[in-house]
DNA sequence: GTCTATAACGCGATAGAC
DNA sequence: GTCTATCGCGTTATAGAC
C-alpha cells in the first residue's frame, strides 16, 4: 500500500506504527472486517508468520486500534473546552466535535461503536479505556446541556440520552450518505445547527 | 441448530426456506458477518458444495435476506396506517414501528442498514426493492409530521431528516444497550414518548 | 534474545467432474 | 446430491541468522 515490499530491519516501535498505519489504510479501503493479517505482512515485505513478532493475533491489532481510538476520542472531546457563548454554542461545538471525529476516523469509529468483526472482543484493558472515554464524553454533553440554562421537564439523564441519540443518529446518517463530506456539508452533516435550534426551542426557558 | 442432520429429499422451496431460517439463526447467534456457508450445509445434513444447488454463493443468501428484509420492513410500515389521534400519536406510532422492526429483526436490520460484510454488495434487483421500501417509509414519516399540524421554520425536508436521525439514533442505541428488551423498555427504548414530546415542544403551533 | 523464514494444519468459499 | 481439488485465511511449530 504505502511501504515498499522490501525487507526492513528497523526499530521495533516504528514497525508497529507501520503495521497499524497499514491496517487503517486497509480498513478504510476495504472495510473494517476485510482487514487481512496476511496482507499486512506482505505489504511490509514480510512473511505472515513474522508479523507475530509484533502482534499476537489479528484481533490484537484490532484491539490496539480500538484502544487508541478511544484515547484520541477522549482527547479531542476534552480539548473542545466548554467555552461559553451565545445560546446553543456549547451544544453545537460538542456535536460537531463528535461528528468530526467519526468522519475523520471512519475506520476507528466503526470498530469502536459498531461491532463489525464478530469474533473480536476488546480486551479488558481496552474496555476500561473505552468506558473512561465514554464517561468523559458524557460529562462534556452534561456540561453542554447545563451551560444552556434550559428548562427541562424530564429527568436530566433522559434529556442527556435524547441529546446523545440525536447526535448519534445524525452522525451515522452522515457517514452512510455522504462519508466523503466534512461536518457541515451533506444532507445530514449540515443539520447540526438545526438540531441545536430544535433542542433550544423545545427546552429553552420561556 | 434446529434441523436434524439427516438427508432430506423434500421440495426445493422448503429447503430454500430452511436455508434462510438457519442462516438467520446463525446471524443472530454469532453475528451477521460470522455466517458460514459450510455450517449451513452441515446443519442441513448436506455437503457444502450441495448447497450451491439452492444458492449461487454465500452472498446470494445475504442478498435474499436483504431483499426480504426490506419487503417486510415496507409491509410493516404500511400496515401501521396513519390513524389520527392526540397530538404526537402518529409520530409515536411511526417511530415505534421502526424501532420494533429493528429490535425484532436485528440480524436483518444490521444487514440492511449497516454494512457488516465488506464484500457483500446487494444486487440491483434488491437495491431497487430497498429504495422503494425506504421511500415508502419516508412517506410514512412525512405523513406523520404533516398530521401533527406543526409550525416548522426550516425546510420540510430538513425537518424530516431531523426526525429520521432522531429515530435512527434512538434505535441504534437501544440495540447497542438493551438488545434483548422490547420497544418501550430500556435506557433508550423507553425514550420514544419523550422524543415525540420534544419534537412537539419545538415545532408545535403556539 | 530478536527477527526472520519455511512448512504445515484446519478452516473457509467455491469450481468441476461424476 | 456427492467427492475431489484449489486457493486464501489465521495460526502454530520449528529452525536458522543477527
Amino acid at each position: 500500500m504505502t511501504t515498499a515490499p522490501q525487507r526492513r530491519r528497523r526499530y521495533r516501535d516504528e514497525t508497529i506504527e507501520d503495521i497499524l498505519r497499514i491496517a487503517r489504510e486497509m480498513m478504510r479501503k476495504e472495510g473494517v472486517a476485510a482487514l487481512s493479517f496476511n496482507a499486512i505482512a506482505r505489504t511490509l515485505g514480510m512473511q505472515p508468520p513474522s508479523l507475530y513478532n509484533y502482534f499476537d493475533s489479528k484481533n490484537a491489532i484490532y484491539d490496539e486500534l480500538f484502544r487508541r481510538g478511544f484515547q484520541d476520542f477522549a482527547r479531542q472531546m476534552a480539548e473542545r473546552s466548554g467555552q461559553d457563548g451565545p445560546p446553543g454554542e456549547n451544544m453545537r461545538s460538542a456535536m460537531e466535535t463528535y461528528m468530526r471525529f467519526a468522519q475523520e476516523n471512519q475506520d476507528l469509529y466503526q470498530l469502536m461503536f459498531q461491532r463489525p468483526v464478530p469474533d473480536f472482543v476488546p480486551s479488558e484493558a481496552s474496555m476500561a479505556v473505552s468506558l473512561g472515554a465514554l464517561q468523559a464524553a458524557q460529562m462534556q454533553f452534561v456540561n453542554a446541556l447545563h451551560s444552556e440554562d434550559l428548562d427541562i421537564e424530564i429527568p436530566v439523564e433522559q434529556a442527556l440520552d435524547l441529546f446523545i441519540a440525536f447526535q448519534h443518529g445524525l452522525t451515522e446518517l452522515h457517514l452512510a450518505n455522504n462519508p466523503e463530506l466534512p461536518v457541515g456539508e451533506g444532507r445530514f452533516g449540515k443539520l447540526i445547527p438545526a438540531a441545536v435550534q430544535m433542542i433550544l426551542d423545545a427546552w429553552q426557558k420561556v
